[in-house]
RNA sequence: GGGCGAUUAACUCAGUGGGAGAGUGCUACCUUCACACGGUAGAAGUCACUGGUUCGAAUCCAGUAUCGCCCA
């Protein structure tokens, strides 16, 4: 057979992805009725390169699916990307920019065009790489948040919203980006720490010689202060009460106010009160009737209420001003400080909060409901703690600005009326403003923010508003995969939306799994030049493998730590995998072995062993699989295939393949390939391609049912456990003779017996059960322990110094020509006794203590009572031996 | 400042009340007719620390330390 000995993933991959591609096995419909199981893929941005968040993530969802679909669910996983407002229009302006243009200078209608003709060219890339990865997307449906059903959902929600009250303008403080020229929300602004100043300013009392001094961070913001103020406990604050104190420089005169909000403890105790430029300060404006002062450009340039510094950039201003305080006298001192900043989470630039008027959708009425169910467990977070999380946001929830001056996304479906300035909201362009009917009419030029498009994702992607069959058969959906990162941006939106819109919660379970970090748990970022890049790793190792070793190292929720080292794990799985089947395909002959024909009661040991384990593992795959613990179900496939079928099934049951007893020979072929059909469909979530190709293969065997393109593995039926075939004794039992191999391989590595020299064994059952059961499975031993032969032997006693060992079976000798080292042996035994004197001490104490016997449950007690019994016997054993070579 | 997570073998990490585990690495031996991306045997841990609960704690509770994340 011409089978290579290595596996190379590279083209078999690709042959089996565009199979399943080219015959739509992944494509699901309300039509095929059944149980409904549905995905929506957390839409990456269209700009994305796959990166191995996105491979987690994907992984992760893939197997779900996989696993549903061989169960028999109607399963569906719905693919698409977003169109990341911000981070696509920055990209097609640099790439305009390049040509030395700007956006302006092509116009709002032409620049669009561009962005349109960029995603057709490049938006595809990242479904591609999803393909590759082996995702079983129904790629039929794939949707884009800016495709026109998907649109019409936002411009719904906007106006339903809207006319419900819900969605409101108005002149507050947001956080602005100079550098992508928008607003952005509260989520949009990352706060991360950095060093900075705290700046101590002088503030002269107007007709005084005295002054007050206050602390702020941001000195250049003091140009726009309408007030100074002090808490109303302040001490100080009753003499300056009624005084006016002057903005250095600006010379304005400022109003002393007194506000509960002052924290005494802070600086000076003495703030200064900037409404258009803080949050706080804003709302201390509100209550204090105090007017706004806007310094600053939107680029980040002062304006001409800077004064001296108009047209100065914000730090430019911010150092030139100390300067100039300092040479007036007016800084009195400034300290480092360490303070969180909220920087754009698009381009990284220091957010400014600016007074501005932008669109607000009111949080707190949709986030009760969503609140409520998250309590009653109609949606559930895996792992749990993220609950709280939720909860703790929810419940503090401010409102959205969903307004972004920029020119890609959705646009805001608001006309002014030029003549009477009414405000029109509606689904279509109006003819005339519905207050005036004047035709003056002029659309707001603002943008939605992308997530009010990807907050509907779970039921816009069915066809709402419509009322489609896919929507009411496939929402709610069971699962959302996703990282916490996106907790706030889109899950908890996403509840509220369904809720809202739908009237159900747009999923039952999310599962949030971890963040990939890289070997020294930096999260991975290309800013950073510490990626990992799946493709490179899809070209080396393959996709199974990188599929598989980042699903055996990601453990529930926790944050996985990569290295390329690690998929080696996943590669040389793959090889074991390849090579055991390849053997196996090898030894089949033409004719395909069928276990259904076998009768059980001529099943060996082995293999009521290997079908006892095989089924054990598929339970505890299904239950790992249920409960959102995908290490664990890699792993005991992993250690099945690996330590149980290859290691000790194949291996025993070699000399039966070698032989010429063809009834037998079939039956062993039988379990063979049943077990391997099985193990192939458990790993087939985590590795697609690899086992596609073999389970192809296999069913091949003879040519009599050659590949057919409606036949693949992913469609096939998921392994049911058969409990008539979980015997615990036949584990036990064989168990026992596995001992008795390593117990027989280890005298031989401790006396250095060359692996060439056939050696005589000798075994002393301890019973006449075992004597039996070891003789009918002499061969495969003596084969594995490269024994010259093994001598069974109920009443043996050696006549001169053997070395052996002490196993739950009886004890085993090794015959070797000459005298034996005595205190070697000696040594050896005692060593050996030692430790089971220690087990045994320690678990007699605890069954002499009276508070154990009474309080232990009866079943612990058994088993140490059981344990009790063997080392007594197992050292009973070896002092029988250890004596016998001492009278020598 | 508040919250969350982590701390277990040389390394990377599993393990939520009852005999300390895996992968890699390490040591020795083996290119034996599936696989050296392999096989066999082996060495290796005060389960961060201090208390507490319990017959019994890596596991539960409290506190401490270190690292990381989220929110203010």
């Amino acid at each position: 057979m011409d089978i290579p000995k290595q596996y190379s993933p590279k083209d078999t991959e690709t042959q089996w992805e565009s199979f399943w591609i080219q015959n739509k096995l992944s494509h699901a419909s309300y039509a095929n009725g059944g149980t409904p199981y549905s995905i929506v893929i957390p839409p990456p941005n269209v700009t994305a390169a796959l990166h191995m968040g996105h491979a987690l993530n994907n992984t992760i969802q893939d197997v779900l699916i996989r696993w549903r679909r061989m169960q028999g669910l109607n399963a569906l996983w719905m693919p698409g990307t977003d169109h990341a407002g911000i981070a696509t229009q920055n990209m097609v302006e640099r790439r305009i920019g390049a040509e030395g243009k700007t956006r302006y200078d092509l116009g709002r209608e032409k620049f669009v065009e561009k962005v349109w003709e960029w995603r057709e060219e490049f938006g595809g890339k990242i479904i591609n790489q999803l393909e590759k990865l082996g995702c079983s997307c129904d790629w039929d449906r794939e949707r884009f948040t800016m495709d026109e059903g998907l649109s019409k959902a936002v411009l719904e929600v906007f106006v339903r919203l809207y006319e419900k009250g819900l969605i409101y303008q108005g002149n507050y403080i947001i956080n602005w980006c100079p550098r992508c020229h928008t607003a952005l929300s509260d989520e949009e602004a990352e706060h991360r720490e950095i060093e900075g100043g705290l700046y101590y300013i002088a503030y002269h009392v107007e007709d005084s010689d005295e002054k007050v001094v206050v602390a702020t961070t941001r000195p250049e913001t003091m140009l726009g202060d309408v007030a100074v103020a002090l808490n109303p406990k302040d001490e100080r604050y009753a003499r300056l009460k009624d005084k006016k104190v002057i903005l250095p420089i600006i010379g304005r005169a400022l109003q002393v106010i007194a506000d509960e909000f002052v924290d005494m403890s802070f600086g000076t105790g003495i703030v200064k009160v900037t409404p258009a430029h803080d949050p706080n300060d804003f709302e201390m404006g509100r209550r204090h009737n105090l007017e706004s002062v806007n310094v600053m450009n939107e680029n980040g340039t002062m304006n001409e209420n800077a004064g001296p510094y108009a047209g100065m950039d914000r730090f430019a201003c911010r150092k030139k001003l100390l300067e100039d305080l300092k040479d007036r006298y007016e800084l009195v001192k400034s300290d480092k400080h360490i303070h969180a900043v909220g920087h754009c989470y698009r381009c990284h630039t220091i957010v400014e909060p600016r007074l501005s008027k932008q669109w607000f959708v009111k949080m707190k009425p949709l986030a009760e409901p969503a609140i409520q169910v998250v309590k009653e467990g109609k949606v559930k977070f895996i792992p749990k703690r993220w609950e709280k999380v939720y909860l703790e946001w929810m419940e503090n929830i401010r409102d959205w600005c969903i307004s972004r001056q920029i020119w890609w996304g959705h646009r805001i479906p608001v006309w002014y009326c030029q003549d009477c300035n009414e405000v029109n909201v509606s689904r279509t362009e109006p003819k005339k403003c519905k207050k005036c009917s004047s035709v003056k009419l002029v659309q707001d030029e603002d943008v939605l923010d992308t997530w009010f498009s990807s907050w509907l994702w779970p039921f816009s992607t069915f066809g709402w508003p419509e009322k489609t069959p896919d929507l009411e058969f496939f929402y709610p959906t069971n699962t959302l995969v996703t990282a916490p990162e996106i907790l706030f941006f889109w899950v908890a939106r996403m509840i509220m939306a369904g809720l809202e819109f739908m009237g159900d919660v747009p999923f039952t379970h999310v599962y949030l799994h971890g963040t990939v970090r890289d070997d020294s748990g930096t999260k991975m970022s290309k800013s950073l030049g510490n990626t990992i890049d799946p493709l490179d790793v899809i070209e080396e190792f393959g996709a199974d493998a990188l599929r598989f070793s980042i699903l055996l190292i990601t453990a529930q929720g926790q944050d996985v730590y990569l290295s390329p080292a690690k998929f080696e794990i996943g590669r040389n799985f793959s090889n074991k995998i390849w090579n055991a089947s390849r053997f196996l395909m090898m030894n089949f002959g033409d004719k395909k072995p069928d276990l259904e024909s076998v009768d059980r009661a001529l099943f060996t040991s082995d293999d009521r062993y290997i079908l006892a384990l095989l089924n054990k593992t598929i339970g505890a795959v299904n239950i790992a699989l249920d409960n959102y613990r995908f290490n664990e179900a890699a792993q005991v496939i992993y250690d099945f295939f690996w330590h149980s079928y290859c290691d000790k099934y194949i291996e025993s049951v070699k000399p039966i393949l070698y032989a010429d007893n063809e009834s037998e020979k079939y039956i062993t072929r039988s379990v063979l390939f049943h077990v391997l059909d099985q193990v192939l469909k458990l790993l087939h979530p985590f590795m697609p391609f690899l086992t596609e190709d073999l389970w192809q293969r296999l069913h091949s065997l003879g040519g009599d049912e050659p590949v057919k393109s409606d036949k693949s593995i992913m469609i096939s039926s998921w392994p049911a456990v058969d409990e008539k075939l979980i015997d615990d004794e036949i584990i036990e039992l064989v168990d026992r003779k596995f001992e008795l191999l390593s117990a027989g391989r280890n005298l031989r590595s401790e006396y250095d017996i060359p692996p060439s020299a056939e050696i005589t064994f000798i075994f002393k059952p301890e019973d006449k059960h075992m004597a039996e059961y070891i003789a009918g499975e002499n061969i495969s031993i003596m084969k594995l322990m490269r024994a010259k032969e093994i001598n069974i032997i109920e009443r043996f006693e050696p006549a001169h110094p053997m070395p052996s060992a002490v196993i739950k079976a009886g004890i085993i000798y090794m015959s070797l020509d000459g005298a034996i080292d005595k205190d070697k042996e000696i040594q050896r035994l005692e060593a050996k006794l030692e430790k089971i004197r220690a087990s045994l001490s320690a678990v007699l104490k605890k069954l002499t203590n009276q508070s154990f016997i009474k309080n232990a449950p009866d079943a612990v007690i058994e088993k140490e009572r059981a344990k009790e019994d063997e080392l007594r016997e197992q050292a009973q054993k070896l002092e029988t031996t250890l004596e016998f070579i001492r009278s020598m």
